[in-house]
DNA sequence: GAGTAGATACTCT
DNA sequence: GAGTATCTACTCA
C-alpha cells in the first residue's frame, strides 16, 4: 500500500476534488488499520471563492490551506466536530482544499464502531464530523504530510463508476457553485 | 421517513 | 461576543 505522490495534489482543487473520489484513506491507530473509501468532497478555493475559510486571509487557523499540497487540513467547528481537508490546488492558485465529506468504511470497522459509540454501519461515517471520529482524526493531525507518512494517507482505491455534483452543504454564500461532487457505485 | 432544537468550544472581530 | 464547512435525539406522521 503506497500513499499518492505529491504531484496528484498539484492539480485544480475542482478536479481534485473529483480525483479523490473512491480513493482510499489509511489511518493506522494502535497498530490497528481503518481505512475507508472516500465517496463524497467539497472543494474550498481561495480569493475567488466566498465560502472558503481562505476567502480572506492567512490566520493561524488556516495557515495549512496556504502550505505545501498533500498536506492535512483538520479544523474545528460547531463547538464539538473536526472535519478533514486535503490541501490540494493548481500552482497559481494561492490557497485550497478538498473537505472530505464521507467514506465508506472497508478495514477495522469493529474499531470504529468503538470510536464512535454506536451500532449503525450505515451512519458510521457518511458525514464529515463522523468519518473524523471513527478515524480519530483530531486537531492533533491538523498540518500532517499525507504524502510521507505510515499513520495517516490516502491511497489508490476503486475507480467510480459515476460522479455527481451539487451546490457545497451547509454554507450561505456561493450556493450556484457546484463544487460537492458524489461518487455513485 | 422528515423536520426541528440543542449541545458545545474554538476562532476571529 | 458572535458566528460556525455538524451530529444526535427527539417529535410527529
Amino acid at each position: 500500500m503506497k500513499s499518492l505522490p505529491r504531484e496528484f495534489y498539484y492539480s485544480n482543487t475542482l478536479q481534485l476534488a473529483k480525483n479523490l473520489l473512491g480513493m482510499k484513506i489509511v489511518r493506522v491507530s494502535n497498530d490497528k488499520i481503518l481505512s475507508g473509501i472516500i465517496s463524497e468532497t467539497e472543494a474550498y478555493r481561495a480569493s475567488d471563492d466566498p465560502a472558503s475559510h481562505a476567502y480572506k486571509k492567512m490566520s493561524n487557523r488556516n495557515k495549512p490551506m496556504f502550505g505545501e499540497v498533500g498536506f492535512a487540513y483538520v479544523y474545528f467547528t460547531y463547538g464539538m466536530h473536526f472535519c478533514f481537508n486535503v490541501v490540494g490546488r493548481s500552482k497559481n492558485y494561492k490557497a485550497g482544499a478538498v473537505l472530505i465529506r464521507s467514506i465508506i468504511p472497508v478495514d477495522g470497522i469493529d474499531q470504529m464502531i468503538k470510536n464512535r459509540k454506536i451500532n449503525d454501519l450505515k451512519n458510521i461515517s457518511n458525514g464529515p464530523a463522523k468519518l473524523t471520529q471513527a478515524l480519530k482524526i483530531s486537531k492533533e493531525d491538523n498540518g500532517v504530510d499525507l504524502v510521507n507518512n505510515s499513520k495517516l494517507f490516502i491511497t489508490n482505491g476503486v475507480t467510480p463508476e459515476k460522479i455527481t455534483s451539487s451546490p457545497r452543504i451547509g454554507i450561505s454564500v456561493a450556493t450556484e457553485k457546484k463544487w460537492n461532487f458524489k461518487m455513485i457505485c
